[in-house]
DNA sequence: TCGCGTCAAGAGCAGTGCTCTCTATTTTGA
DNA sequence: TCAAAATAGAGAGCACTGCTCTTGACGCGA
């Protein structure tokens, strides 16, 4: 390891700091990343960055993947922060600290949740990162559901495809998590997806100034139609 | 008119092939649309293209309008064609009406309702268009309200500066729709907003085979949260 | 110490948005 | 009617992009 570790050691620096330019660089100028910018950010030449990513899609990929990691982080973080057994505090802490993420990282999120990149396909390894932020949502259900705190909502019809589905997904992922209640804590995500959305793309710009008040209502009524205990 | 009209008309025909062009290129290479391209497939220089487009932001403008002209006239059409009396039937059509024609026009959609392009700000006149599906939906709640069909949540103590907000939107776009229901309906259109991308932007890929039967139950749990009756 | 592998640099290709100039055509006004 | 003005398209060019290939220098293990 000590002989050739001074040249690992470089390159693995090397990729670290190209990029942290590079997110700079999303930071400011958006999703439209340039290499040939990052490039000169460093002081190198535009060709030299192509030994440490084959593509400027490789450095996209990689920046995605620190990118679901530090939301992953996020909000399993405040989730795990809070009282075991307030649901609803667990849920508000991480809706919260999703779009707390969100908004310290605009450009990060436009480039997980935004409209996709054409010719750019996700790789398979971003999948597991990007389940993270729902599961810690359902992981509360979950919770709820086993210490008695939460019921599954009954009365509720699912059509049999649907709770197939459901059932397939709750199989893999949390266990023994009612199809009602996955179907709800779904909702859930969704809606909080959307409602980070529209915060950051600019759609209640003028409409909503109390925008902190006006998110923790509104995942305050996804949780009334989980069934989260006051 | 007629001297200067054969002019006019050509110009006016241009301005629409182009547009037309432009819209194919969306659909089959994404967002990014190239001026060079479009003009290479209408047999001229792309130069030419800048006597009618002073650039490609104006360009992509047009289209943006076109496109929430599209999707507000479906959303509309899907309601209009419902029995007024119809609430939740009224909701499901306003739904899967928005979800068709986003399905049917991905690019377009992922234009109007993606991350949003760095150096480019929507114009003014994109506001009116873009709020024409969430009006819909709420128009369906203000009509259940004033036919006694509906009625607001109560219980819900919204906190003063929601409720301020809410109150002020209410004002300018659905008077007399109380603030409560507002809230629930624009957690309605931010749940739609979020079901429609995640199906378009591969989120549920493998997650969920029977989409259909998943958006309708989806968005019946938001009818729910409403208190549409079934 | 020698040779292999890695690295940065530079030139170059094909593409982009956009500007400017030049020429041909159409429209307009006296 | 006929010249002046407005408009259209073509072409060259600028600065930029991702990416490839070649060249020469350097570090490293044998």
């Amino acid at each position: 390891m000590p002989a050739s570790s001074i040249r690992a050691r470089v390159r693995a620096e090397m990729i670290d700091e190209i990029k942290a330019v590079a997110r700079r660089h999303l930071a400011t100028d958006g999703a439209n990343l340039s290499l040939r910018a990052v490039a000169r950010d460093m002081g190198m030449v535009s060709s030299a960055i192509y030994r440490y990513f084959p593509s400027r899609d490789d450095l996209l990929t990689a920046l995605i993947l620190e990118a679901y990691d530090g939301l992953g982080d996020a909000v399993e973080a405040a989730d795990a922060g809070t009282d075991r057994a307030d649901l609803r505090g667990r849920w508000h802490a991480a809706c919260r600290a999703a779009r707390d993420w969100a908004l310290a990282h605009p450009a990060e999120y436009a480039l997980l949740y935004g409209s996709p990149v054409p010719g750019y396909a996700a790789p398979d390894d971003t999948v597991l990162p990007a389940q993270r932020p729902p599961l810690t949502l359902v992981g509360i259900l979950r919770d709820g559901l086993t210490d008695g705190r939460l019921a599954a909502p009954d009365g509720d019809e699912l059509p049999e495809p649907v709770r197939a589905d459901l059932a397939e997904i709750a199989a893999g992922l949390i266990p023994g998590l009612p199809e009602s209640l996955l179907a709800r804590g779904m909702a859930g995500w969704t809606q909080l997806f959307g409602l980070i959305s529209f915060e950051l793309f600019g759609r209640l710009n003028r409409a909503i100034p109390h925008r902190d008040e006006y998110f923790d209502h509104q995942t305050g009524l996804m949780a009334d139609l989980i069934g989260l205990p006051r």
